[in-house]
DNA sequence: TCCTTATATAAGTGATTCTTTATATACATC
DNA sequence: GATGTATATAAAGAATCACTTATATAAGGA
């Protein structure tokens, strides 16, 4: 499973997003994110794991508490592969050039 | 499950994203996409019927073939999402830089 | 040391997903 | 009507997921 099917899997889950949402307004303990959805404490720490291991989310250690903030590059993967695919769809075919132009390489969503 | 919910998963599959790009390039019927991932048929219509559940495509009907397009506007609503936690997430470093830039002295950088 | 708080991990369960082969349905052509 | 083609659906199995409760680990404070 690549890194952009996480991502997007992680996303899918809305418990997840609103986990994303409340750390665009600064980094979040476990205890801090008790009331995004009614689930238990495990299972909250779960979904936690699945957004870092998407690469959506990183962990510092202060004291027993683990905030998690957002990393800030973990959206452009994503927004890249919806831009281009919309692209081609609409056959703004100067912005894919701009677009392709921007990347380092052809992206190839197979792994 | 939210139609947001259906879109996201369905991209966490690199076969659908596949079939997509391929679409992207006009209509194309089972047979067409037949060499886009080696899996059998049934397995090709599955995945076609989790990308039209989640109103990313459409199909039409043509003698006994089902051409699928992609849907226009299929990525709006994830486009506005991505975006909207994306300008959440460049407020707060803005603010972050904001508050570094104000500190008398250079704050621990630990992370 | 003992107790509390914060979080992770384990174990178990039911639901969902992805795949296959086999079969059914719809249409075209002969 | 019989046959071939295109696609859908059914059935079944393995894998993954999302959740629970129970327990373990780690750190702080009395």
């Amino acid at each position: 499973m690549s890194v952009l099917d996480r991502r997007f899997a992680a996303l899918s889950d809305p418990t997840r997003r609103a986990i994303l949402e409340r750390l665009g307004q600064g980094a979040a303990t476990v205890q801090d994110l008790r009331d995004i959805a009614p689930i238990s404490q495990p299972a909250l720490s779960h979904h936690l794991k699945v957004l870092e291991a998407a690469d959506l989310i990183e962990t510092s250690i202060v004291a027993q508490t683990r905030p998690r903030r957002l990393r800030p590059d973990a959206l452009d993967e994503m927004n890249a592969w919806l831009a281009r695919l919309q692209t081609i769809m609409e056959g703004n075919y100067q912005r894919l050039d701009a677009l392709l132009a921007d990347m380092p390489d052809t992206p190839d969503p197979k792994e």
